[in-house]
DNA sequence: AGCACGCCGACT
DNA sequence: GTCGGCGTGCTC
């Protein structure tokens, strides 16, 4: 018998194949079963999206239409689960992509390059040489060895017992160092030895920058649940490692899984608890393809998988902030604050572990400072003792190279791009001139190029000019061995080797480096033991940035890199530990905030600041996205979609689906902050509403007209919707 | 998105 | 006379 199969294949958004596509198929293959079909000249992945029809079927239109056969059937992978498939069909909808695209981007593209019999082989081959003890009574419990689980303080104890006797969501709201990480392996141990066919996921910002994570699981959970038990997904994997782990994820045999946001996607018939660590990480939100927030997935996957799901964070994200308020924040004691529905459960963790306190914050007014500081003489001081009692200092710049721009002094020429609005960066090391945007780099010019000038003046510092300034401003100083003192610099730039970072981190963790020196890469994730002193150089620009969300990223960083000191009992008498920041503005209440380690004050001043300007998490934004040769263009494509937008919406209120037109902002369009990258100009335009569901119902009605519409518009390279955008 | 076909410029 | 540029069009 012949049968009709629905397949998904990866058709990008802006092709003009839509929805699944049909094949013929000798079996009546389940939905999810992993196929290969044709698809013109090429062999594509594809995902059996609904129930297999006989082709005969007494009324199908189609039953004289030449279908092509699939080309097989990936044997011996059990289909992808219901759940699995309803995540993918939310993340599509939700995020205004294909089905395929989301669905085939999911998994592992080596899959293609198997043989069913390929994949069989190597299924054998793990359940002989690993079948561990998944079936036994689990000895997790016991945990003997070096893997055994300390005591929990009462503090970690208490959420521990919160999360076992609740549902969640959990937003665990635990200030660095407070053991927050002792809570998850605590929820995974007990987890195991409920139920040892449970599986956990766990995700992580940057996997290169948490490798300490990494370590604690395996140590932890290796010797109980075996090798092959702890799946490690991350974009960096070689396809043949990504496909390993998939597999293992998705027979089942993985019990733990470490990733990075694409690990959402994971297929995990056991799911019974998700973890997202440092949940207000940017890096959950992808910024190309379907622009998904893997955080709010996991909660969106929690809950359909009937598992659990943890927030973990010293400064959450807004957006979970608000969620685990039962009532709006108000400005003044006089206000009744209005009562809310909290739909995570927030658990506290204020006390760092060993009693170690948060550093003492010292602001630097630069007003009062020579002009192009860069290290103020109290902030150089603090340095130097540092050094002299052999403690190590961090040193945080988020601008690397030698010098942001290069200036003529003669007639005013600056290092602009040609192909971007953005200068050129001199890099000392090479002795280039490198664009950040487009990559485009050229050697740094003798005399100025337009009027040969000799006298080209370096404009602002980055991490290079940092690192020389300071080694020579510490030039006198020595180490213990009575050595000039090291400093080391990571970022983007020292790193860019496989390994290197790893390398560079070693040195700084065994002692040989006493100062630091990085962007916003090294506040994540690692403990600096001796390090007592960490200092932020030129934070304004976060102040004042038109994002709105900067000055909550920059808490975020402040409080994450003050995390990294007095991490060692022994440097650790509290008024030791000291967070610096030279700023304009020592008066800008983040400043306040931070000088009490108060995230909740912070949070609801913010909160307040956003409810009165109407901003998320008290609105839902999409933001459509164009790029073109000309910036007119560019706006011109958006204003017609404006009026589309417009014409959309009056006919939805028309039909009843929209109450009224002003559920639905749509603003005009204009340039966006970084207006031109690599010769193409960029604009953008704003839609924004009180309810996600009615944005998102509109939302698909637009993209449909767009695409139509786009054809017309040939000028424009290229357009995406992004939803709930990170940046505006 | 791939991958074709297709029609104009600089090379053995 | 061919190699190759990327414009346009199709894929169950």
């Amino acid at each position: 018998m012949t049968y009709i199969l629905q397949v998904l294949i990866h058709t990008p958004a802006h092709s003009n194949l839509h929805g699944p596509l049909s094949y013929t198929s000798e079996l009546p293959l389940p939905m999810g079963s992993i196929v290969k079909v044709p698809l013109g000249k090429r062999e594509v992945l594809g995902v059996v999206h609904e129930k297999a029809q006989d082709l005969k079927t007494p009324g199908r239109k189609d039953s004289e239409i030449k279908y092509k056969d699939i080309i097989s059937h990936v044997a011996g992978l059990d289909p992808l689960q219901a759940d699995w498939l309803d995540l993918v069909q939310f993340t599509a909808s939700y995020y205004q992509r294909s089905l395929g695209e989301v669905a085939i981007a999911a998994l592992p593209t080596q899959l293609k390059a198997l043989t069913g019999e390929q994949i069989q082989k190597r299924l054998k081959k793990w359940q002989s040489t690993h079948a561990g003890p998944k079936n036994q009574a689990s000895p997790l419990v016991e945990g003997r060895g070096p893997a055994a689980s300390p005591t929990p303080s009462p503090e970690q104890e208490k959420a521990f017992q919160l999360i076992q006797n609740n549902d969640g969501p959990f937003l665990l709201f635990g200030s660095t160092g407070s053991g927050k990480t002792e809570v998850y392996l605590k929820c995974i141990e007990a987890l195991l030895s409920k139920e040892p066919q449970a599986q956990v996921l766990i995700m992580v910002p940057e996997i290169n920058l948490t490798p300490q994570l990494e370590n604690r699981i395996l140590q932890r959970f290796q010797s109980s649940v075996g090798e092959r038990a702890i799946a490690i997904m991350h974009s960096e994997l070689t396809p043949a490692q990504r496909l390993n782990a998939w597999l293992a994820a998705h027979q089942g045999q993985a019990r733990i899984v470490l990733g990075t946001r694409m690990s959402i996607f994971t297929s995990l018939p056991n799911l019974k608890l998700i973890i997202v660590d440092e949940e207000h990480d940017p890096s959950y939100k992808q910024q190309e393809g379907a622009r998904y927030s893997a955080r709010d997935l996991a909660v969106y996957r929690a809950a359909q998988s009937k598992a659990k799901v943890i927030l973990g964070s010293a400064t959450p994200s807004l957006e979970s902030w608000y969620h685990s308020l039962d009532q709006l924040p108000v400005a003044s004691m006089e206000q009744t604050p209005t009562p809310k529905r909290a739909r995570y459960l927030r658990i506290e963790m204020p006390s760092r572990i060993g009693h170690a306190s948060l550093p003492q914050l010292q602001r630097v007014d630069m007003n009062f400072q020579p002009k192009y500081t860069m290290f103020s003489p109290p902030l150089l001081k603090a340095i130097r003792q540092r050094i002299e009692n052999s403690q190590q200092v961090l040193i945080l710049l988020n601008r690397r190279g030698y010098s942001p721009v290069l200036y003529c002094s003669g007639c005013g020429w600056k290092s602009q791009c040609n192909q971007c609005s953005a200068f050129k960066v001199f890099h000392k090391a090479d002795r280039t001139l490198r664009c950040h945007h487009c990559g485009d780099t050229q050697k740094v010019p003798k005399k100025c190029p337009v009027c040969s000038n000799q006298d080209i003046t370096m404009l602002g510092m980055g991490t290079e000019r940092i690192e020389e300034t300071l080694l020579e401003a510490l030039s006198d100083l020595s180490n213990a061995k009575s050595e000039r003192i090291q400093i080391m610099r990571i970022d983007a730039d020292s790193t860019k080797t496989k390994g290197s970072l790893q390398a560079q981190l070693d040195r700084v963790h065994s002692g040989e480096v006493e100062v630091l020196i990085g962007t916003q890469m090294i506040a994540k994730g690692h403990d600096f033991r001796r390090v007592t002193l960490v200092a932020a150089l030129e934070v304004d620009g976060a102040l004042y940035s038109n994002d709105f969300r900067s000055t909550e990223r920059l808490f975020a960083l402040l409080m994450q890199a003050a995390g990294r000191s007095g991490r060692d009992v022994h440097f650790n008498s509290s008024q030791d530990c000291e967070l610096w920041v030279q700023t304009f503005n020592p008066k800008h209440p983040v400043f306040e905030f931070l000088k009490n380690h108060d995230y909740a004050g912070f949070a609801n001043h913010q909160l307040l600041e956003r409810q009165l300007a109407n901003m998320p998490p008290f609105c839902s934004q999409a933001l459509i996205k164009a790029e073109s040769r000309s910036q007119e263009n560019a706006q011109k494509f958006l204003l017609e979609i404006k009026a589309l937008a417009d014409s959309i919406l009056h006919a939805m209120v028309k039909s009843g689906q929209l109450p009224t037109l002003e559920h639905i902002l749509v603003f005009s369009p204009i340039p966006m902050n970084m207006r031109k990258i690599a010769n193409l100009e960029r604009a953008q335009l704003l839609i924004e509403s009180q309810s996600r569901k009615y944005l998102q119902s509109f939302l698909l009605e637009l993209k449909l007209s767009m695409q139509l519409k786009s054809r017309d518009f040939t000028s424009v390279h290229r357009w995406v919707i992004d939803i709930d955008p990170h940046t505006l």
